[in-house]
DNA sequence: GCCGTTTTCGGCCCGACTGTTTTCAGTCG
């Protein structure tokens, strides 16, 4: 076949929703099997942090089979989405069904059926189609079997609560208001424990809902108090185990009511993940066992319920952090007790990003340093942004070699009052659009550790965009790659490079990868963090903290790393500030 | 369509809630 190449190929996220909209086509048309096939597909695609289009340009059409989840069909289909924009079958099931299925299916209480009698009776295509349907000719769905009045109604409510809906939001920006939640629900009679669960636990970066387990010994009781609380706006479901409600900041919560003696098994349940639990679940039936979140059980016989340990313990396998319940290897890693070390929370002796008032930040440098002290650190450094990011006053040569006198004068001041604290002095450097930095190497070798950071050019084409990061990377004056996609979650996309290149050179030359974890950046993410380790490269974990209350987001930087398979010793500021700093790549030239 | 857990061919997680189809389908967690 004469395929032309063609220049801009889609990305992973657009690939993703094509295997989506397959496995929905599918689900319409009543196939089995095949819809679960190509979620899991579409689920590997997203798992890559690598553009999926480049590893097949670069290692053919085999190294999509080898992925879990991706056999000779779909390799061959993403191939050709890769040459062609599209793929044959894919192209056959929009024929017959020409249907926006992932808006549509996205709608509370529609699904893949219902869906396909809409289209098939009243031509529904899109969500106008729908609109009209419901507003002007809902007469014509009197008297279709399985369409009745209640029904019909939960439709029409389930389309405004869908338009309503905020989405996937950041973990830490919605964390405080589950937690205010959550802590209104031990106030109820009859609970003993009440956790966040979901992609929650498993500290994923952005959370489609709040899940909240309950034991308790009332469960009627319990959901009587879910409807009631002040932030409930609308009651999706209420039954005896399980209630499903709207809250004032559009989002849905999910609250399940256990046995206090089923804790374990329900945990593990509803901290899923979906495909985590699948695997799992299949797995034990081939051991004999069943497994719900009522516990495993042999035949009739409960043989693990109390805690996730033994219901892991039971099928042979070592406990597996909820950060890596993603199926993604875990599972097999578990059976095998290969299940890395992961970094244990409260490690970070060092924050690696930390502004102050000389740029954007809100504090003095001396009161910056004395809320991360603290916070129970022992050092930051000090990232000022540098000159050419005008707009937040960014810091020339001289101006560093000013607030070097005035970091001294800090350092010295906790020295005197016997705190074993001190602030490193470096910046957060821009790199230019032909990949130089923005302060002279003079000023550079005067830091103490250097940070560079993509804040402009964020559309080049990823061939100028790799040239230009390697050019930062290469510098023997870089210490820190700052969050490497540049990304903003909501505002703006990730930045477009190729992955294995940039990587294999800051592994080669000993440059560390942020984990910037400001709840809208967590960047680098767990895709990026495990292909990272993969080569060999060397990760710190910052905060980016632009006023003291951030400074506690280094937690979540840990989260995002765990959920990468990373351990202490792969994050640089879990050591001491002397080891620290004799690590960076500047040290490590000089030795 | 994928995969090796019992199986390279045969099986694919399991349960809650809703509406209305008197026995279950659809949707969702
Ligand atoms: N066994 C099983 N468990 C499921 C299924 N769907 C969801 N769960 C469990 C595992 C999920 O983590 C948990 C909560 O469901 P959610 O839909 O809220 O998903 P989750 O919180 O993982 O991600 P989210 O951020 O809400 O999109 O319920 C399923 O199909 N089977
Ligand atoms: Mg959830
Ligand atoms: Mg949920
Ligand atoms: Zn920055």
């Amino acid at each position: 076949m004469a395929h032309h190449e063609r220049s801009f190929l889609p990305d992973n996220e657009s690939i993703a929703r094509m295997l989506e909209e397959t496995s929905l086509c599918y689900e319409m048309a009543g196939v089995a099997f095949k819809p679960r096939a190509y979620e899991r597909a579409a689920a590997a695609v997203r798992a890559l942090a690598e553009d999926v289009c480049a590893v097949y340009r670069k290692h053919g059409r085999e190294a999509l089979d080898a992925l879990p989840g991706i056999g000779p069909s779909i390799a061959q289909h993403i191939a050709d989405i890769c040459d062609h924009g599209s793929f044959a079958e894919y192209e056959e099931l929009k024929r017959r069904f020409p249907v926006a299925v992932r808006e549509l299916t996205a709608i509370e209480g529609l699904g893949p059926k219902r869906l396909r009698t809409l289209y098939e009776m009243f031509g529904v295509r899109t969500i106008d189609d729908l609109k009209t349907l419901l507003e002007k000719k809902s007469h014509k769905l009197a008297g279709i079997p399985g369409w009745g009045e209640k029904t019909v109604a939960r439709l029409r409510e389930g389309l405004a609560l869908t338009q309503k809906a905020q989405g996937r939001q950041p973990l830490g920006f919605i964390l405080p208001l589950a937690e205010r939640v959550a802590a209104r629900l031990r106030e109820v009679p009859g609970v003993r424990e009440v956790q966040i669960v979901g992609s929650f636990r498993r500290k994923k970066e952005t959370v489609g809902d709040i899940d909240i387990l309950v034991a308790t010994s009332r469960p009627q009781l319990l959901a009587r108090e879910v409807v009631s609380l002040p932030e409930v706006t609308y009651v999706h479901q209420q039954g005896p185990s399980r209630t499903s409600v709207r809250l004032t900041f559009g989002m849905d919560m999910d609250v399940r009511a256990i046995e206090p003696e089923r804790w374990g098994a329900a945990l593990l349940y509803f901290t899923g993940s979906r495909a985590h639990n699948i695997h799992l679940r299949t797995y034990a039936e081939s051991l004999g066992y069943k497994l719900n979140e009522y516990g495993l059980f042999q035949g009739k016989r409960c043989v693990a319920v109390r805690t996730e340990e033994e219901v892991y313990e039971a099928l042979g396998m070592q406990y597996i952090p909820p950060e890596l319940r993603e199926d993604q290897g875990e599972i097999e890693a578990a059976l095998a007790h290969k299940l890395p070390d992961l970094v244990p929370y409260g490690s970070l002796q060092g924050d690696c990003q930390v502004h102050s008032n000389w740029t954007d930040g809100t504090l003095s440098i001396e009161a910056m340093a004395r809320a991360a002290y603290e916070s129970g650190l022992s050092y930051i450094v000090l990232t000022d942004h540098t000159k050419a990011l005008a707009m937040t006053g960014g810091l020339d040569e001289a101006a560093l070699a000013r607030q070097r006198r005035e970091v001294e004068k800090v350092n010295r001041a906790f020295r005197r009052e016997g705190r074993e604290f001190r602030v490193v002095h470096g910046a957060e450097v821009n790199i230019l659009k032909d990949g130089t930095l923005d302060v002279s190497d003079k000023a550079l070798a005067r830091l103490e550790c250097v940070g560079v950071g993509v804040h402009s050019y964020f559309t080049l084409s990823p061939k100028e965009q790799t040239r230009r990061l390697l050019r930062a990377i290469e510098h023997p004056l870089v210490d820190i790659f700052f969050h490497p996609t540049a990304r903003i979650i909501g505002k703006r996309e990730p930045i477009a490079f190729d992955v294995e290149t940039v990587l294999e050179a800051c592994a080669r030359t000993g440059t560390a990868l942020d984990i910037d974890s400001y709840p809208d950046r967590i960047d680098a993410n767990d895709a990026l963090v495990r292909r990272a380790l993969q080569k060999g490269v060397r990760l710190v974990v910052s905060t980016d903290s632009h006023a003291p209350q951030h400074l506690s987001y280094r937690e979540l930087g840990l989260g995002q790393a765990r959920r990468g398979w990373a351990g202490a010793k792969d994050i640089l500021n879990t050591q001491p500030v002397d080891r620290f700093l004799a690590s960076l790549k500047r040290s490590r030239a000089l030795s």
